[in-house]
DNA sequence: AGGGAAACTGACTGATCGGTCAGTCCATCC
DNA sequence: GGATGGACTGACCGATCAGTCAGTTTCCCT
């Protein structure tokens, strides 16, 4: 491993855990074991440093999606979606400390002024919602799925769930891993063909 | 309006835009219109005045929903669970600097050395989850909310949507104020009595 | 072996940070 | 008028910050 893809590991996970401005370059230095310089002798400053973080990631997201799409044997609509939750909710397990990132408040203000960094935030957003589009969309062509709503709108409204889920995780606030059953159960049910019309 | 709740206001809203650590007490004082000691007089430091923020935060949630309790004229529990999910949300537009600090990480990494912020979160997410979960629970009741859910849990997965959709307005991802329909929608689909058992 | 480029180092800089404190201001008392 | 005390001030402090750069080491090619 070539010091600068441990100065990038040890900065993901510095950045993920204690946040953007709250670590400082000497830290990451001192924890990845090079010199102060050493860092910016491979990045230019702490910003882009804080890019190339969201690049990775955002590569790796793509590539374990590319992964999940290729294995994926699929029945029918529901089956799918219930397999997208699934799979959002054990890379965010495997992922933990990138998700946390993204869950910073640090991406998104840096991505206000850096447009790289809004385009690996769009990208990883893209990926995720619209696996979720996909599935919905499936489910409403091949019937195991009935929603009023188009397949995008569901999808967001599926996706603040499955990353509600996260957040519990990360808070610790709630036991979020017994949550994953009443999770799939609720979206069966919210998707459930032959609802009453209209309501009141 | 004395100078002591001139600094808390400013800097309730420098906190929530500019994150904890982006926030000077520099800049504090200078938006506030006071000197830099003067912060220092009124509070005892940095973190004091956070905790401050959040006490007066908690206060002022809990007085609206007590507000809220008393006016509400509720026929049966799906009502007040679309009650609920309404007063969240509107809740939330009127306070959204405040929400935006709560969703920040700042609250939660102070919590976990200052029992007092700790405090003051819980009572707030108690606040809110505790709501739903009533609802929910009626609606039970009365037969017009059905889940092989606890009341409890399904007010977690509640929870998730409706606050994702606050999220959703915070980062101007997504047309979130369209999607109130679209979420009231979605839960009453989640919860409409006669669900076909099991499924696969 | 030698020479040049790339990788790496750490002392240093100016700016800014949270926090201190001696002192000023002013309303209110006797 | 003079004493008291709470509100307020801003120069100042040591620590720390991101970033610089002249110099050293390591490596590869001839």
């Amino acid at each position: 491993m070539t010091k600068k893809a441990e100065i990038l590991a040890t900065a993901t996970h510095l950045l993920a855990v204690q946040g953007y401005s709250q670590t400082s370059m000497n830290t990451l230095a001192r924890m990845t074991g090079v010199a102060h310089g050493t860092i910016f002798y491979h990045f230019k400053n702490k910003e882009e440093l804080f890019r190339d973080i969201l690049k990775a990631f955002k590569a790796e997201i793509l590539r374990e999606y590319q992964e999940y799409c290729g294995e994926s044997t699929v029945r029918n609509g529901i089956q799918q979606l219930e397999n997208a939750v699934t799979f959002y909710l054990r890379l965010s397990a495997r992922m933990a400390d990138r998700f946390l990132l993204l869950h910073r408040h640090d991406a998104y203000e840096l991505s206000r002024v850096n447009p790289d960094c809004r385009r690996h935030l769009e990208a990883i957003y893209d990926c995720f919602i619209g696996m979720f589009e996909q599935a919905i969309a499936a489910g409403q062509a091949d019937g195991t799925l009935a929603s009023q709503l188009t397949a995008h709108r569901a999808a967001l409204l599926v996706f603040t769930m499955v990353d509600g889920l996260v957040r519990f995780n990360t808070y610790n606030l709630y036991d979020a891993h017994s949550l994953h059953g009443d999770l799939i159960a609720s979206i069966r049910r919210m998707f459930q063909p032959s609802a009453p019309p209209g309501g009141g």
